[in-house]
DNA sequence: CGTCCACTGGAATCAAGGGTCT
DNA sequence: AGACCCTTGATTCCAGTGGACG
């Protein structure tokens, strides 16, 4: 028996009704992948070769977030290794570009994963890429086996740093002797490969897959799946999995966010003391979702980049007229001048709004005024919370303690 | 129908900051 | 210590461009 302390109130009157937290995390590889059976034999007919070191057709999936391109992918791998275990024939190696998306990082995550002696490790920065790549050919043909790597996410890399990786990794081939490897590519963009140059084009894609959405039914049946291990009979009522369901389906039948929705409606319940979920608690776990994913985005954001933000927030404040990428620099200046922060080029800016854009944060569209000029019409779109958050940021505390002499109280 | 504004998009380039290697 | 290497954010330059106005 242990001393009691801080924690032990907490834990002994904290009700459990989540059996295994680990099941509903979207990376729990579950035994069973509901309405998936067809794809997963797809890619094994493929694989399979490998086994017996043959080298498989290199792959390209293609399918919307959500999707289970990754979830039938790792129990591919796991599959594998169970066939092989001592991985003689085979490696399986899987690495998401979308975490690390520097050509570097891709690779240094990839080659450590195939190099398993510490000593040969590549350090996580200062080598030269073609060092890397050479150091990571000699390594893999010494080894005389194949090795199939799945590369996620593959099209964030590739828009960012161009082709150079999967130029060497689809050519690598014909340098090795012993060793082979085959490709894998995950990516949730359709259009994907029309960026690519035809030649890694048609290496790339020698097999494709696609992965439909899943509808509302088969979301019913993975939710069902893992709450079937998760919770004991009775926790959940009835209408819980359905309302998952039928809120993620309508984004796009993604499987993930169905089961961050349960999962999350779950740890409200338990943290209130519930003894059942229910879908009052569904609903207050999506606007938690919603809300902590812009600010998940907003943490990392540059000072720059909250700035311009911030100028956004102001400019909507002062008037709720559209505004132009004019009026958001023209603002964005008067704040760097009061918080003493260098201020960018227009150019620049116009780039920090495009991403703020991309994030979603704010709603920027290019419309032109005719002889009054062409510009961006700029609107906020983010809930309070998440303006509150920004005029608290610690790097605003001067600007807002600023009074302009002339100024006069606002209520 | 052409002009011409006020930006956009893209590319090339720089500087600073992380690091390794010899 | 000095030579290199990669990444990131910022800068600079320049060629477009949609469409209201004249």
């Amino acid at each position: 028996m242990t001393e009691s302390n801080i924690f032990t109130q907490y834990m002994q009157k904290r009700n459990v009704i989540v059996k295994d937290k680990k099941i509903l995390q979207s990376s729990y590889i579950p035994e069973n992948l509901p309405h998936r059976m067809d794809k997963i034999n797809e890619v094994v007919e493929i694989v399979a070769p490998s086994l017996n070191k043959d080298k498989p057709s290199n792959i390209l999936i293609i399918g919307k977030t959500g999707t289970g391109k990754t979830a039938v992918m790792n129990y591919i791998g796991k599959e594998l290794r169970k066939a092989d275990p001592n991985q003689d024939n085979c490696a399986f190696i899987y690495v998401n570009c979308e975490v690390v998306d520097t050509p570097y990082g891709i690779l240094y995550n990839m080659s450590n994963q195939i190099i398993e002696e510490p000593n040969m490790k590549i350090p996580f920065t200062g080598w030269s890429l073609d060092r890397i790549f050479s150091e990571l050919t000699k390594y893999i043909d010494a080894h005389d086996k194949i090795y199939i790597i799945v590369l996620d996410e593959i099209d964030r890399s590739f828009q960012k740093n161009g082709d150079d990786i999967f130029y060497f990794l689809t050519t690598i081939n014909e340098v090795l002797k012993y060793s082979k490897v085959s490709i894998i590519g995950i990516t949730n963009n359709a259009k994907f490969t029309e960026f690519l140059s035809p030649k890694i084009k048609s290496r790339l894609g020698e097999e494709k897959i696609i992965f439909p959405p899943y509808n509302v039914v088969q979301l019913q049946d993975i939710l069902y799946e893992r709450a079937k291990f998760a919770f004991d009979e009775g926790v959940l009522e009835p209408d819980v999995v359905p309302y998952c369901a039928a809120l993620s389906a309508q984004e796009m039948g993604d499987a993930r966010k169905a089961l961050d929705l349960l999962r999350i409606s779950a740890d409200i319940a338990e943290r209130n003391g519930d003894k059942k979920v229910t879908s009052a608690h569904v609903r207050y776990a999506k606007n938690k979702i919603e809300l902590d994913a812009v600010s998940e985005i907003i943490k990392t954001l540059t000072i720059q980049s909250k700035t311009v933000l911030l100028s956004v927030i102001l400019n909507k404040e002062d008037d709720n007229e559209p505004m132009t990428t004019g009026d958001v620099f023209t603002k964005y200046k008067y704040i760097c001048d009061i918080i003493g922060q260098s201020a960018l080029t227009q150019r620049r800016v116009a780039g920090l709004i495009s991403e703020l854009d991309m994030l979603g944060i704010v709603h920027a569209r290019v419309k032109s005024f005719g002889r009054a000029g062409r510009t961006k019409e700029i609107e906020l779109s983010t809930p309070k919370e998440i303006v509150n958050m920004i005029k608290g940021d610690d790097a605003f505390i001067d600007f807002f303690a600023y009074k302009p002499p002339t100024q006069t109280t606002i209520c």
